[in-house]
RNA sequence: GUGGCCGUAGCUCAGCUGGUAGAGCAUCGGAUUGUGGCUCCGAUGGUCGCGGGUUCAAUCCCCGUCGGUCACCCCA
């Protein structure tokens, strides 16, 4: 292609096509759910050492191997474009000492991530997640709001058809153990093992219970629980997360196979899926977990609990349903005048002005062609009242006001303009505007 | 990274065993010298993704390439 055409799986998103508005609205109710969670929202960069999402994310991971975009700065330092959120955020409560001054931190965000992957429906290279944090407190109850607050937030989007799926991974040592006894499991089957969990067996034995390769599913089967691992103290967690979703009546399944594809998980995992069957093959909406050793992985001074989870907003957008958005009072100023009457465009431009301040969306077709174009053109951009001034106008003091719903026109003063937009937009809001 | 399908006007698409392109919508203008939507008339708009090959001749056939899309892997 000649023309310089958006790299491969980065979405322009266009005023006009109704995706702009949904993202804002999406946006803006995550923000509000978070509001009344107690969450506060960070922002934190685009692009970050690599070293840090190999340190959290974990080395063996899809993530770290074969789709981070990673490349070298002016100084020869090896960057990455953050492909999730969670290791910046902690990053950034680490080096800002932020559990210094509060006890518990909960942090919410949104924005752009990469994965160079290839695209698919809902799976895009720059794609947008929401997320929220909480840092401080190892308790149960934490995992379970943070889990009500997804669920309340997808049906607060329109969103009822999907599945929180939860599963406890277990502590450090848990993991150690569970990993051990995978390894024991599989081994002697290795050679009938599926290419890809050959290769997990050595490296994250815990990932070939996400496989869903045909060769594979036989000695899933067999393999030994998770559950079976869990020290004392993790079931106890476990137990009282499910007691405590419960309680605040969000439907949940267990599911022993859950694993997730992040190496800093712990105790507590969870995931989302869409069952609307609206995002094709990519059906999760999002997913998160407890990761209680991340801090310290990175460098923390001291162990901090931590509980997080992301949502895809493409993702979100596609299971939504499409609302139409109320049409809002719009004027716009028409000029009654030959091409060279630049006194009546001023006059237009002027009473423009005056509605703008005084808070009224007004439009003007600015080009000043005939005034049939700039009917059409008022129509077009669906102003709701269109006010005319040519000479009659100028010359009385007087604005003409048509309704462009009902074709209705009456003179106004310019004196008393202000109060009648504000009554008939007073009125359109109580019927609800057409 | 692997595979299927698809690239013709701004958009959605048609184009018959190869004879250098058409519709609808959109845009602009006119019918209506200061009045939108509906209708009618007209106009603008295309290196047929790009490169090569076969042929007298390629949008059409062949190869390559780029892009899109869906799926696999995996994930948001």
């Amino acid at each position: 292609m000649a023309t310089l055409q958006a790299v491969t799986g980065m979405n322009d998103l266009l005023p006009g096509d109704g995706q702009g508005a949904r993202w804002q609205r999406l946006e803006a109710a995550f923000r509000e759910t978070c509001g009344r969670y107690g969450f506060q929202e960070v922002r934190t960069p685009l692009c970050e050492y690599a070293e840090l999402f190999q340190r959290s994310v974990g080395e063996a991971t899809d993530i770290v191997e074969k789709e981070m975009y990673t490349f070298d700065d002016r100084g020869n330092r090896r960057l990455a474009l953050r492909p999730e959120g969670t290791a910046s955020a902690v990053r950034a409560a680490i080096e800002h000492s932020v559990l210094a001054r509060e006890t518990v931190v909960r942090w919410c965000y949104l924005g752009a991530m990469f994965r160079a992957e290839r695209p698919a429906k809902g799976r895009y290279r720059q794609f947008h997640q929401v997320g929220a944090e909480v840092y401080g407190d190892d308790s149960p109850a934490v995992d379970a709001e943070v889990i009500d607050l997804a669920s309340s937030f997808l049906q607060g989007i329109g969103i009822t058809k999907f599945t929180v799926r939860v599963n406890s991974l277990g502590g450090a040592e848990t993991r150690a153990r569970y990993r051990d006894a995978l390894i024991a499991h599989f081994a002697p089957h290795r050679d009938a093992l599926s290419p890809d969990s050959q290769s997990r067996l050595e490296r994250n034995p815990l990932r070939i219970l996400d496989s869903k390769d045909p060769r594979d599913l036989p000695f899933k089967a067999g393999a030994p629980s998770i559950v079976d691992a869990l020290t004392d103290e993790d079931r106890a967690h476990f137990e009282r997360v499910k007691e405590f979703l419960s309680a605040l009546g969000t439907p949940f399944v267990v599911d022993p196979s859950l694993v997730r594809g992040l190496d800093y998980y712990t105790r507590t995992v969870f995931e989302i899926v869409d069952t609307s069957g609206a995002l094709g093959a990519q059906d999760a909406l999002g997913g998160g977990g407890r990761y209680d050793q991340l801090f310290t992985e990175l460098g923390a001074s001291k162990p901090v609990p931590a509980f997080g989870f992301a949502l895809g907003i493409e993702r979100l957008l596609l299971a939504a349903p499409v609302t139409e958005e109320a049409k809002p009072f719009r004027v716009a100023v028409v000029a009654v005048a030959k091409p060279d009457e630049h006194a009546t465009h001023a006059g237009v431009l002027g009473l423009a002005r005056e509605l703008r301040m005084r808070g009224v969306e007004t439009v003007v077709d600015t080009r000043f062609g005939s005034m049939k174009s700039q009917m059409r053109r008022a129509n077009d951009l669906a102003a709701t009242v269109v006010l005319v001034i040519g000479s009659n106008e100028l010359a009385s003091g007087q604005v003409s006001m048509k309704l462009m719903a009902t074709g209705e026109q009456r003179s106004v003063a310019r004196a008393s303009l202000l109060d009648e937009l504000a009554q008939l937009q007073r009125a359109a809001a109580a019927t609800g505007a057409p």
